[in-house]
DNA sequence: AAACAAGCCAACCGCCCTCAT
DNA sequence: GATGAGGGCGGTTGGCTTGTT
């Protein structure tokens, strides 16, 4: 297939982007989000190709990248993730908040590959090399603890997020189990400092630590013993969050963020009616909007818009309002048993800043709607 | 200081999937 | 069902930076 063909309609700018450049798109997708991408460089001013400001913006302009080299810690989850998930470079990003597929690619291309080796692990298989030289030379393949490179599976695994019930699929679980992934568990939460959102992970190996809090997230516990078929959190649970209340200047005034509400959409897990009233459901996100953004997110639905809309409207809250996004996963916890959803990113909610002096306020207008 | 090698990483390419028509 | 546009993903490239001789 040639060049996509957005590329040929006219002559478009490639390679590096000039600091004009990535101001005229930051400053389009903060005021407008993208909407369609092929519409983006139009509107925006800008010779390029949807897809390289999609690209632009994803690897470099996103507000939650955490940015910077990547800790011990991180570079073992990703030797971890992809003994699990193989060059399936999105999914491992995505357990890794602030973090952008190419970047990992990049790291294990340039560097972890490397380490293994020098360690004495196949980076392709993750066993000792000795072994699999010893299958080589028996000339028969070595079984894969993930499945083939991406050109050579079958079409529906390529791409699925959550592939559909198989030995892969397995293999994943029973890895992830190990993982015990909990996000955000407890009534009281915490804002770190970095962007992205906020997991923490549990290690069966004693020599993995937890990765870091990711920069600028913000946990948003919803205790269903409280309320046991929300549609969004609470006001009362709501004025909760000024203990999420940050020091003046410690974040940048268009990413402000606290979670004001959630709303579960129809796909979210757990059904509420599963759920007993000691279970609780937890996640994290960020805030990426400084004010109310028409188009954010194609798939927002109709009562987070209105909500904005209302949060919009509300005297002095214009420049708080808007839209914030899961970029992780939420996972709940039911009786004594940690879940997990990896399908469950980058859904899209109204949010709003966490100024201390707005917290009542935000309070008050949720408690108008 | 210059030349070369190696490493790093931003961006492109090509393929594939989804969805609207 | 066929087609095309838009978008997502993994592989790859090429230019810049850093290290070495």
């Amino acid at each position: 297939m040639g060049r996509h063909s957005c590329c040929y309609k006219q002559k478009l700018r490639k390679g590096l982007w000039s600091p004009e450049e990535d101001e005229k798109l930051l400053r389009y997708i903060t005021q407008f989000g993208h909407g369609c991408w092929s519409s983006v460089p139009k509107q925006a001013g800008l010779q390029r190709c949807g897809k390289s400001c999609r690209l632009r913006w994803i690897n470099y302009l996103r507000p939650d990248l955490k940015r910077g080299t990547f800790s011990q810690e991180e570079e073992d989850l990703i030797v971890e993730l992809h003994a699990i998930l193989g060059n399936r470079w999105s999914q491992i990003a995505a357990r890794m908040p602030g973090r952008t597929d190419n970047e990992i690619k990049n790291l294990w291309n340039s560097c972890l590959k490397k380490k293994l080796r020098q360690r004495g692990i196949d980076p392709v298989t993750h066993k000792p090399l000795s072994e699999v030289e010893t299958c080589d030379e028996k000339d028969s393949p070595s079984p894969q603890p993930h499945p083939p490179p991406a050109k050579s599976q079958p079409q529906d695994h390529k791409r699925s997020s959550s592939p559909s019930s198989s030995s892969y699929e397995d293999n994943l679980k029973s890895s992830m189990s190990g993982l015990e992934i909990d996000i955000g568990i407890g009534t009281g939460g915490s804002l770190s400092e970095q962007t992205g959102p906020s997991y923490s992970h549990s290690y069966h190996h004693d020599h993995v630590q937890p990765p870091p809090p990711p920069k600028f997230s913000a946990h948003f516990p919803y205790d269903y013993s409280s309320n046991p078929a929300p549609n969004w959190v609470s006001p009362q649970t709501a004025k909760s969050y000024g203990e999420f209340d940050t020091a003046p200047g410690i974040l940048p005034p268009l990413f402000h963020q606290t979670t004001l509400g959630y709303r579960p959409g129809a796909s979210t897990v757990p059904p509420p009616e599963s759920l007993s009233s000691t279970d609780q459901v937890n996640g994290s996100c960020s805030f990426f909007g400084g004010t109310f953004q028409d188009g954010w997110n194609q798939n927002h639905n109709p009562l987070m818009m209105a909500t904005a809309s209302a949060m919009q409207q509300q005297q002095g809250m214009h420049e708080l309002a808007g839209f914030g996004s899961i970029t992780g996963d939420i996972g709940w916890i039911q009786g004594q048993q940690n879940h997990y959803h990896p399908k469950q990113q980058q859904r899209t909610f109204p949010s709003s800043g966490a100024c201390s002096k707005d917290i009542h306020r935000l309070a008050a207008v949720f408690g108008h709607l």
